[in-house]
DNA sequence: AGATATATAGACTAATTGGTCCATATATCG
DNA sequence: CGATATATGGACCAATTAGTCTATATATCT
């Protein structure tokens, strides 16, 4: 996953993966397949994952509005630094192959599906529990975010600065919240 | 530049270049150097068309909130339908080869200021007018607009759908503008 | 028209791509 | 220990990559 997610597909040769599997050509075409395969394992478990940390920080017990800030304090961390510079895999994997791909295509478009659910989610017991300012609608306000953490993602390829991309998200956060 | 566009840096072939531009491999190479150089120059005109779209419609002889209107439906227009699909050369760029070729890097970067310079010109002039809701800051709000639209066009690579992008567009707006 | 410059097509190279295959080493089990 | 199954390394393959070079055609200019 590491190798895929530092270089991208088309740039990830199948030298690179024999070296980070540290499997041998036969061993690996005969655990995984092929590239895209294996790719899309991986892929899966990129996913896997970043649903995984949504279901923490958006817990249905937990402080909506809490969760919508550990939500996109999350994001700003990815998105800082180092790790900014590394991007996301499952952005540049649906800039790179999403057009020609559907197999990316549908986990991709499946992936936003699941982060914007979660947020309606969060976003409505939040509404009910009335901390949603006048005029804020659960399911726009979902879309935006979503939206704007991807992009934070792209903006913070060439520019991850932690501290601005802090600040913005608390100034997206204030349009919403009480 | 079409190429590159739809297909991306890597998995553009000099075949695919030779056919688009209808030139000769020795042709190609006597005018433009190598596929890098081309591939800058396409990038650079991509960026170029880009920002004379902002000039217009975020001119400073215009209504400020108006222009901040017709900026995000240009982006809904070019992240709907087929037109969405296609993506943008510069978010495929800078997910494909930002983290590694520092020419591209500069540029992404670049264009990613002027944008939010763009915003925050129009957003200042809206705030003078009276028009921007309390507590908007149009620096801030210029980078959550920037992170928006290029969220926008990962998204709609997957889920190009015209009216839901109309409407997310709209109601974040309608958090800025009284 | 004829000399000269320029553009063209495409043969060619060296390296790299993803993928196959097999001889050998290493386990596993009786 | 000995037979059998499995995993491994790496030689090998055909296709494709970006890039070079030259013989020929096409302009251009006098």
């Amino acid at each position: 996953m590491d190798v895929f997610w530092s270089r991208g597909y088309h740039a990830t040769a199948l030298p690179d993966l024999l070296r980070a599997t540290r499997l041998s050509r036969g061993s690996l075409y005969a655990a995984f397949g092929d590239k895209h395969s294996l790719f899309l394992l991986a892929l899966d478990r990129y996913i896997a994952e970043a649903i995984a940390r949504m279901d923490v920080e958006l817990a249905p017990h937990r402080d909506p509005v809490d969760g919508l800030r550990a939500f996109l304090a999350g994001y700003v961390d990815r998105t800082s630094g180092a790790h900014g510079r590394r991007g996301c895999l499952l952005v540049a994997t649906a800039m790179e192959l999403a057009g020609k791909d559907a197999e990316v295509a549908r986990r991709a478009a499946g992936f936003f599906k699941t982060m914007e659910a979660r947020l309606v989610d969060a976003l409505s017991r939040a509404k009910t529990a009335g901390r949603l300012a006048d005029g804020v609608e659960p399911a726009s306000a979902a879309r935006i975010l979503v939206c704007f953490v991807e992009g934070l993602r792209v903006v913070s390829k060439t520019a991850p600065a932690r501290a601005a991309s802090q600040a913005t998200a608390d100034a997206l956060l204030d349009r919403f919240v009480t």
